[in-house]
DNA sequence: GATTCTTACTTGCATTTTGCAAGTAAGAAC
DNA sequence: GTTCTTACTTGCAAAATGCAAGTAAGAATC
């Protein structure tokens, strides 16, 4: 249950997602990540304690969801949730706005903005037919 | 000068405006906040050592400007920078996701959504003819 | 033109969040 | 069955945020 600060549905998605590292996590979701040490991986080199509370929080709120594989496997999996994947824009707008403004950035790899929310999912894969 | 945890402009952006409260400054602006006590009647009530810090932080990142109307006045007043203006539509977007995703959340008055860039930036009112 | 009010802050300290380094537990590889 | 990898937890240090009180200077009032 997280408390909002007031009812400016702003003000309340940061409430969830506007600590320094929940959206670098759907982020690298987009881009491919869906393990721990994926996560890790990062440039941004996350510490594995907060990495970990953040997962639980992301979790709990809907955003993304954990699987196991195999039943008492130790290698998790992580994906976006439709609720998480629609983020989406709200990230590309943020990288658009740091390619645009500040000096020497990265530009984001080009399948990042030519993604959609309904790329992702789980349990809601894309039928081909 | 920012230190940037990495060189992904998401990661920049949030080094910029990612703390608990830039973004819902910015957010005021657009509604119309412009004085110090503008942005302390915000409903999430921010404290006031905390308010001129950040505003000091939006200044010297060239997303606000202060102007103080008369010399010596201690009325002071912020606008938005061009800069600043961009990071609209993430606002938006941000918005959006909350309003859709979130239960009960306060509804974005019309002209937030209807708002551009173009609309704000110091210096650079849109000429009427 | 002295008192009071308002605006825009600063300061000091408590609390919360984040960061770092080390440790652990369990499955997978060899 | 020992070693490696993955996915964490724990303890403590540091940084960010929050709260309450104080301050300084212009503006309004008398």
């Amino acid at each position: 249950m997280t408390h909002y600060r007031s009812g400016c549905p702003i003000a309340s998605t940061l409430d969830i997602v506007g600590d320094k590292w929940s959206l670098l996590l759907l982020r690298a979701m987009v881009v491919g990540a869906t393990s721990y040490s994926d996560f890790l991986a990062a440039p941004e080199k996350i510490s594995t304690n907060i990495l970990a509370e953040r997962l639980r929080r992301l979790e709990a709120a809907g955003l993304i969801v954990r699987v196991h594989p195999r039943h008492g496997s130790n290698r998790g999996v992580y994906a976006l949730t439709e609720r998480g994947a629609a983020l989406l824009p709200a990230l590309q707008e943020l990288a658009r706005w740091g390619e645009a403004h500040l000096p020497d950035r990265w530009a984001a790899p080009e399948r990042f903005y030519a993604a959609r929310p309904e790329d992702f999912g789980a349990g809601r894969e894309p039928s081909s037919g």
